[in-house]
DNA sequence: GGACTGCGTTTACACCCGTAATCATAGGCT
DNA sequence: AGCCTATGATTACGGGTGTAAACGCAGTCC
C-alpha cells in the first residue's frame, strides 16, 4: 500500500492529531500547501481506498484516523532509500552526509551520544 | 530534473561503468529487472531528454554516459527524505534505525569510527 | 542491389498523482 | 414545504511512469 507524497502530508496531519474531520484536516494542511479543500477531500478518499486511514461517522460527517502507523511508513520509506542508494547501510548514509552536507556540531554531538548509548547497550 | 525510480536503475548502471551502448546497459539491467530491451531504450531516451545522460555516436550506435553526478542525485534524494520524515536531522534517522531496524554490531562499529573521525576533524 | 538486421525514434497505453470542480444528498432554516 | 448549505462521492484532466511494440533507416550479407 503505497502512500504518495501529497497523501503523506495528509497522513502527517492525522498522525499529529486524530481523529479529525475533513474540515479539520484541511485547516491543518490546505493553507500551507496551497491546496483547496476539494484537494484535501480527494486525498482523504484515496487514503481511505488504500486502507491507510479509517472513517467513523460522527453525525453528518466523518472523523478520520490513521490505520497505517507512522513508524511503519517511515521504516518502509527509509529502508527503501537506504537499499536503493546506500547498500542498505546507515553508516554509508551518514558518511555521505558528513562529506556532502556537513553536519552541524550539534548533530555530531547527538550522533556521538547515540552511538555511545548503542555501544554500551552492548 | 527529476529522475524516476526505473530511470534510477539505468543511471546506476551508467554510474558503475560508462560509456555504455544501449545494448550494454540492457545487458546490465534488463534481466535482473525483468525488462525487455525496448523498456531500457525508452528509459535511456527519457534520461536523454531530461539531460541526465549524454550520447556520443560510436559508429552506427551511441554510447551513453551520465551527466548527472551520482553524488548530486543521492544528495537530493536523501535530503528530501530527511526533510520529509526526520526534520532534516541525520541523527533522527539513525535513532529510528537503531530502534526499529536494529543495527548490526559491524554497523555500530563503523558509525563509531565515523563519528570519532568527524569529531576530531574538529 | 534487395532483403535482413541492428539501432535509434515514435507511438501506445494504462495507471498513478496532483489538483480540482461538480454532483448528490441529508439536515437545518424560514 | 422548499431552499440553502455542509459534506462526502463522483468525475475530470493533464502530466509522469512503467512497460512496451511499431516504425524507419543505414549498413551487411547473398
Amino acid at each position: 500500500m503505497r502512500v504518495s507524497s501529497a497523501e503523506g502530508i495528509v497522513m502527517e496531519a492525522l498522525w499529529r492529531k486524530a481523529p479529525l474531520s475533513a474540515d479539520e484536516v484541511a485547516a491543518e494542511v490546505a493553507e500551507p500547501q496551497g491546496w483547496t479543500e476539494a484537494t484535501v477531500k480527494t486525498l482523504l478518499n484515496r487514503l481511505l481506498s488504500k486502507g491507510a486511514i479509517a472513517a467513523a461517522k460522527d453525525g453528518r460527517r466523518y472523523l478520520y484516523r490513521p490505520l497505517l502507523a507512522r513508524e511503519d511508513y517511515v521504516s518502509a520509506e527509509s529502508k527503501s532509500l537506504l537499499d536503493r542508494l546506500f547498500e542498505g547501510r546507515v553508516s554509508s548514509l551518514v558518511t555521505h552526509f558528513s562529506e556532502r552536507e556537513k553536519l552541524s556540531a550539534e548533530e555530531i554531538a547527538e550522533l556521538k551520544r547515540l552511538i555511545a548509548e548503542l555501544d554500551n547497550g552492548r
